[in-house]
RNA sequence: GGUGGGUUGGCCGAGAGGCGAGGCAACGGACUGCAAAUCCGUGUACACGGGUUCAAAUCCCGUACCCACCUCCA
């Protein structure tokens, strides 16, 4: 059986045949870094997250490649809103980024790449284009450089868009476009614009239009052809279909698949960066745990449609915390094999929905079992796949003050339960509940098992 | 105008011609002193109208509604 995956060019599943036999590069968009991350941002990097994960498991050698925008019009912008420079305001949502990737224990890629580090390799992928006459300074002395949509005929492939039947920008400014679509390889340097946000070039002073780092990135670290890239789906038009017809008009072939990542919306509307509203991710993991969002996230399909609610996150929630007090019912148990109907899954176009089902049916069989490890091997073996076991380190330890707390509760409540144990032995029910009600109370939940009672908070 | 996607039970969410994915909730039962947890059972769901087929949620034609992208966007 071979991973399977949807081709958005093609528009269908195919076999994954990657270039080189036994290696994967993987090249996805990460985000500008102008605001702080949303729910949305999180679920492109838990997709790719499983993505990298299943192709590790399945014996490639990934190089997976992760940009982060970190200079752009936003970015100077909101800046200026904070009072600070433009990569100092870069530098914090950097931190915060990182921060959401980890609570989401988001695997890093092999690398990071910046793109104001990259300035010299894009400038050397603009002159190419230049010189293969795909590519032309503005006449306006603006020290623009543009792309010409109309001398490379493929433009619009990878969308199935012609280009006059392309609406042009409303606020298309024409500058010194030869066609409004031309899009900007290099923006020259505005009066307006602070001298730091701004580098030397052939034509002048100036900045990296958007599109022009991942083709330069992406070529520099995965080579002129690489397998898959990815990225939500807003970004198919302009900004993928920009940096094929760019990298191709340079020679390059480029990627083999493309794969984008369906929104995650609120309340009917997407979650633009200009919402700023209460899903920002600090915002939604002061309400629930950094693997309950995972989960919600990964039982979805990463190509369908999520409109994302608290009612259905807690239904979420509380689906997983079944999944986690089988394993403390079970105990310490080593990953074991992936059950054939997961794999079947997740080679299916990471079909992780169905990959879920398979691991409530073992958690199931495991619950009938008089041996539940067998079954919790596997649940923990399918749990590493999709990044949500509760024993990965990743989640961090609750060591320190946390585990002072609960010795501190369980001491308590020990005494508590001797009680209510003597007043069970006497047959004394009433007595009994009226301790358990008391603990309750108290905001602790006292469950009997056949190890005797357990505590928990509730 | 162009391009792509969607509409599935009380709710979430898979599937892409033929045994009712899975979860949450609800109800009944087993277990329990009572609970909890767990297990077993209970649903004739596929926007609408036609058509193809022995068989359609799935394919075809049409209709309605929704969403995304068309140079800021995960």
């Amino acid at each position: 059986m071979t991973f399977r995956l949807y081709d958005t060019a093609t528009r269908d599943v195919r076999d994954f045949v990657p270039l080189e036999e036994g290696k994967a590069g993987l090249y996805v968009c990460g985000l500008t870094v102008q605001s702080e991350p949303h729910v949305g941002h999180v679920r492109s990097a838990v997709n790719f997250d499983v993505l990298q994960r299943w192709l590790r498991l399945r014996g490639y050698d990934v190089t997976f490649i992760r940009n982060v925008t970190d200079i752009d019009d936003k970015i100077i912008a909101k800046a200026d809103g904070f009072g600070r420079p433009w990569y100092s305001h870069a530098a914090a949502m950097k931190r915060e980024l990182d921060k959401a990737y980890a609570a989401l224990n988001v695997a890093p890629p092999t690398y990071e790449p910046l793109a104001t580090g990259h300035i010299p390799e894009m400038l050397e992928l603009i002159e190419t284009l230049i010189e293969k006459g795909h590519a032309y300074p503005a006449a306006d002395g603006s020290g623009d450089v543009y792309f010409d949509v109309r001398s490379w005929p493929q433009y619009g492939e990878l969308t199935r868009q012609g280009i006059d039947d392309m609406e042009a920008a409303e606020d298309a400014d024409p500058r010194g476009k030869r066609d409004p679509r031309d899009f900007a390889l290099w923006k020259g340097r505005k009066e307006s614009e602070p001298e730091t946000a701004s580098w030397p070039s052939p034509w002048g002073r100036g900045r990296p239009g958007w599109h022009i780092e991942c083709s330069a990135m992406a070529g520099k670290y995965l080579g002129p052809a690489f397998d898959i890239h990815g990225g939500g789906v807003d970004l198919r038009f302009p900004h993928h279909e920009n940096e094929q017809a760019q990298s191709r008009a340079a020679g390059h072939p480029f990627a083999s698949y493309w794969m984008h990542n369906a929104w995650i919306t609120t309340a009917g509307e997407k979650m633009s960066k200009s919402l700023g509203n209460s899903l920002t991710i600090p915002s939604v993991l002061q309400r629930y745990r950094g693997i309950e969002l995972r989960f919600y996230i990964v039982a979805a399909h990463y190509r369908s449609h999520v409109e994302f609610s608290f009612e259905a996150l807690d239904e979420a929630a509380v689906g997983f915390r079944r999944i986690e007090s089988f394993l403390e019912r079970a105990g310490d148990v080593e990953a074991g094999a992936l059950p054939d109907a997961f794999v079947a899954a997740l080679d299916d176009d990471l079909g992780t929905p169905a990959a879920v089902a398979v691991i409530y049916d073992t958690v199931r069989e495991g619950n009938k079992a008089d041996d539940p490890r067998p079954y919790a091997a596997e649940v923990v073996a399918m749990l590493d796949v999709l990044g949500i076991n509760p024993a990965d380190p990743a989640w961090g330890t609750s060591g320190g003050d946390d585990q002072k707390l609960t010795d501190a509760v369980d001491a308590l409540v020990a005494g508590l339960l001797e009680q209510r144990a003597q007043a069970r032995a006497d047959k004394d029910f009433a007595a009994a509940d009226a301790i358990r009600d008391r603990i309750k109370a108290a905001g602790i939940e006292v469950e009997d098992t056949p190890h005797g009672p357990k505590w928990s908070i509730s």
